[in-house]
DNA sequence: GTCTATAAGTAGATAGAC
DNA sequence: GTCTATCTACTTATAGAC
């Protein structure tokens, strides 16, 4: 494969990954996709099989940007508390440049739960759970999976929730601001959930 | 107005529900939503102009159930801390019975934000952050405004993430057993929240 | 590797018979 | 009120020139 090839490829994905994550799957039109990624229709069909082949390339690396950070973060040499705050940071900074993202993800997996399976590989998510339970030494499976349930919901929901709560606000710079109040208020809610288990 | 054409249309907007919320806008076929509601294609037109008004009136009315009862809820006569566990049950019981509901919502206010303004009715929202805040007397508005989200969040997103939530699980009674663990413990995660103020 | 032209199928919407 | 037949536009995908 010469260079050139592998630009085209690259711009076709990065517009792609855009455009159906703003758009999902069916609201996408590869003429548009062709137009937004500066290159002709027909380059689509030559790179990509299909458009269900490049949305599932696409999908893999949302999946993989929304779920990987954290299985990393839980996994790492320190206290239980700190892994929990440091996802949120994970999370927040993740979001923050990628707001779209986890309505996208969980539009899709609902529309096709299959996919979960195919693209997301189940047992990473429970590498998860047991990375924070850390096999039932410092909590429970199921206290875990409940802990990960109300921390990825209260860093998550925020984003798929922002057209609404953009409506209080005058600009995206204030939805920034109200993310960043929330960081100190997540991480206190979830040092209080620790406690009670 | 006949009986019969208001029984047609009762068959058409009941499926046109399950199948919107199920696909999506762009995701559903008009020609599947005939066949689902039993009708001929052709009746779709005639009692619905087009599929954007069909959705239009289909959204209203998913927008009305996500948050209509939890503003009711809100402006009850009780604590501050009884309405929010009160919004909490009526959130579990609501989106038991339809849990795709809040992912259709909020992937078609994404989409298309717009029809926050048009459909919802921003005043309605802003009332739910007052009747919690009760105009500053109880916690003042940014404060409520944290309060909501965080209680949204806790309640909602379970169900948004129910397809990668039913990986750990056998079936769909495990996952309604889930939900109900969580009740209490939601509750107990705002009235620490509320003592946080 | 990239383009144009077009095939083949399907979408939403309408007209008109019954 | 309900059906069949059909129109027009647009969709993904491909074939073949350059």
């Amino acid at each position: 494969m010469g260079k050139k090839s592998e630009i085209t490829r690259q711009k076709i994905m990065d517009a792609a990954y855009r455009l159906f994550i703003e758009k999902g799957y069916d609201g996408l039109r590869m003429q548009e996709l062709a137009d937004r990624a500066g290159v002709n229709k027909g380059l689509l069909h030559h790179y990509f099989r299909s458009k269900q082949a490049l949305f599932n390339s696409i999908f893999t690396r949302s999946v993989d940007e929304l779920f990987g950070r954290i299985i990393d973060t839980a996994g790492e040499e320190k206290t239980l508390e700190a892994r929990l705050h440091g996802i949120v940071d994970v999370y927040f900074d993740t979001l923050l440049d990628n707001p779209q993202l986890p309505v996208f993800v969980f539009f899709e997996l609902n529309r096709n739960p299959q996919q979960v399976l195919a693209y997301f590989g189940l047992e990473r998510l429970r590498l998860l759970v047991n990375n924070l339970s850390a096999n039932g030494r410092e909590i429970p499976i199921r206290q875990a999976l409940h802990m990960v349930v109300s921390m990825v919901s209260l860093c998550v929901f925020p984003f798929m929730a922002r057209p609404v709560i953009l409506q209080f606000m005058k600009n995206q710079a204030d939805f920034s601001r109200f993310i960043e109040e929330r960081r100190p208020l997540v991480k206190s809610l979830l040092s209080h959930m620790l406690l009670t288990l």
